[in-house]
DNA sequence: AAGCTGGCCTACT
DNA sequence: CAGTAGGCCAGCT
């Protein structure tokens, strides 16, 4: 893992009905630069940002955000600001931008504009993207650094069956279901 | 730098 | 239905 020398992050973390929601932003740029998914503690919610950076500092400077963050885990539909979000390329050894090429930043761009309570299928996103690579899609959203605000779990199979997801297709399964999509054993259900 | 690995897809059993 | 071989393609080593 590569490991930013320059910069530091500033961490904060929200807890809602149990659950901890953490973001990572940068000292130097003020853009959020990693979301955490909910964990069962407060330790494991920094650390999934904290792994990125030699230095960091706890603060609830951005608890706010953390707090949309969760709102949306819940299914409330929130008008969130894409702006805030780091998502400049730089494959530089320098910089730890967390999207590092363009493949992954056009297929984070093309699922941000999913609806809340709709979804997509990754086969859908490759097609966008004028090509078949709907494998690498996949594995392209399995390092989205802003899950739940970019909603990678509103990205499914072509089957409609759900898919894998970074923290299990259980909670994928229940965030969308949070935002009122119907799902029948592994599946979802069409109108 | 040629293989390998995946949040996939399709066709076929 | 469920399971899977073989095909795709970007990224990593």
């Amino acid at each position: 893992m590569e490991i930013d020398k320059n910069d530091k992050i500033i961490i904060s973390t929200h807890k809602e009905n149990g659950l901890y929601f953490s973001v990572g932003v940068s000292n130097s740029t003020d853009k959020i630069v990693r979301i955490s998914l909910p964990k069962q503690d407060k330790e494991l919610a920094v650390a999934e940002i904290s792994k990125h950076y030699s230095e960091f500092e706890v603060s609830d400077k951005y608890a706010d955000i953390a707090k949309t963050v969760s709102k949306v885990y819940e299914g409330e539909k929130v008008d969130f600001n894409l702006r805030l979000l780091d998502f400049e390329v730089d494959q530089s050894k320098h910089k730890n931008s967390p999207i590092k090429t363009q493949f992954e930043r056009n297929v984070l761009l093309i699922t941000a504009e999913i609806p809340s309570g709709q979804v997509r299928t990754y086969k859908s996103i490759a097609q966008k993207l004028g090509n078949r690579a709907y494998r690498a899609v996949g594995t392209a959203l399995g390092k989205n650094p802003f899950p739940i605000i970019i909603p990678c779990h509103r990205v499914v199979k072509s089957d409609l069956s759900i898919g894998q997801y970074g923290g299990g297709s259980k909670m994928k399964k229940e965030i969308l279901k949070n935002e009122g999509v119907r799902i029948k054993g592994n599946k979802i259900i069409g109108e």
